[in-house]
DNA sequence: CACCTGTTATACGCTTGCGTATAAGACAAG
DNA sequence: CTTGTCTTATACGCAAGCGTATAACAGGTG
């Protein structure tokens, strides 16, 4: 039996790759395996058709952005903001996930399929940051409006193209984080 | 001489709206004309290619997104958060600029054209929120802190697509602004 | 009414991309 | 070495979609 010289996971990963630059509209059979160093002769012995491989993105995706990295997370340990903060980490500064995850955002809101499983994967996420918060934030109505800001925020800067007169963006993330995180709030009270 | 039937604004504005729907790709000028009902002869007379489309259509959006919404916003008058909450609800919830502001926004992510633009308008969204955070916070680094929080909020929670465990998102975010807003913190120190 | 001018419809060539069919090739088993 | 099987290359038909050329058309103007 013939070796598969370019075997179904490339052409995912190739697929994810041109997801990320060019979101799904560039995902191109002809294309994917002009970088591959092939033509797109062994592709439908893998996928039905471009259908499926776009499927098998998502699968791929979703399994990497969820089940890895909480396992990973998982498996080093740690208290719940650390193991947060590890989890935003792997996500939203990986440069192979986040222009990933960023493109699927940007697909969910034109594909009721591809939004299903976002929701999936954001909601395993505010677990996470619910998990967090609640460790000095007793009001739960506190701790998910904390989630949701801190999801934004980790999500919404990377598309938000304003300066930050002379200060860095990650100096500005910094203060962001300080105050997002500030837990003198709840003793006020 | 005869009269235009299908002026270029009508050009410009169904371009917008397929952006909005299916992102710049999604722009194409035999599915225009179809829409307006007729056929892409009349096209080639006002727009030299489709880039001169894409050109006007974000021309017309910046415009919009920015001095139509910042004179609106003067006029009407208020203390800076009145403004800057106007500014807000005008972009952010309005459902023609809000789909539009979205997919460009993606598109920046790919084309440094694009991305030039956005950045002019953030910028100048950023600095109606940095004049409002300034009316009860002294420190120029939390103002632009809580500005970058409030302008990823506004545009993050769109694209957010976890659930609030029985809350709606609506309720989350107005509990999120109270935190935002909250000028308790200056008082503190 | 006839004419002129700007607008639109129609038809064309070209390119890109999908999916299929078929031939060529590589590798393992016997 | 031959055979069989799995993989890949090549060639095809088809459908969009861009941009151009040309013809039909409509509305003012004289």
């Amino acid at each position: 039996m013939g070796a598969a010289r370019t075997p179904r996971d490339r052409w995912v990963e190739e697929g994810l790759r041109a997801l990320a630059d060019g979101g799904p509209d560039a995902v191109r059979i002809e294309a994917l395996a002009k970088r591959l160093g092939v033509t797109k002769g062994g592709f439908y012995g893998y996928f039905a058709d471009r259908d499926a491989l776009l499927e098998a993105m998502l699968d791929t995706w979703e399994h990497e952005s969820t089940d890895e990295v909480i396992e990973r997370v998982e498996r080093e340990g740690g208290d719940p903001r650390t193991k947060a903060q590890r989890a935003g980490k792997l996500t939203f500064s990986d440069d192979r996930l986040l222009p990933i995850d960023l493109a699927v955002r940007d697909w969910a809101r034109r594909d009721e399929a591809v939004a299903v499983r976002l929701r999936r994967v954001d909601n395993r996420r505010m677990d996470l940051l619910r998990e967090m918060f609640g460790t000095f934030c007793s009001d739960p109505d506190e701790v998910e409006a904390r989630g949701l800001i801190a999801f934004c925020v980790a999500i919404g800067h990377h598309s938000l193209a304003a300066d930050h007169q002379g200060r860095t963006r990650a100096e500005v993330l910094a203060r962001a984080g300080d105050l997002i995180m500030d837990r003198v709030r709840d003793h006020d009270r």
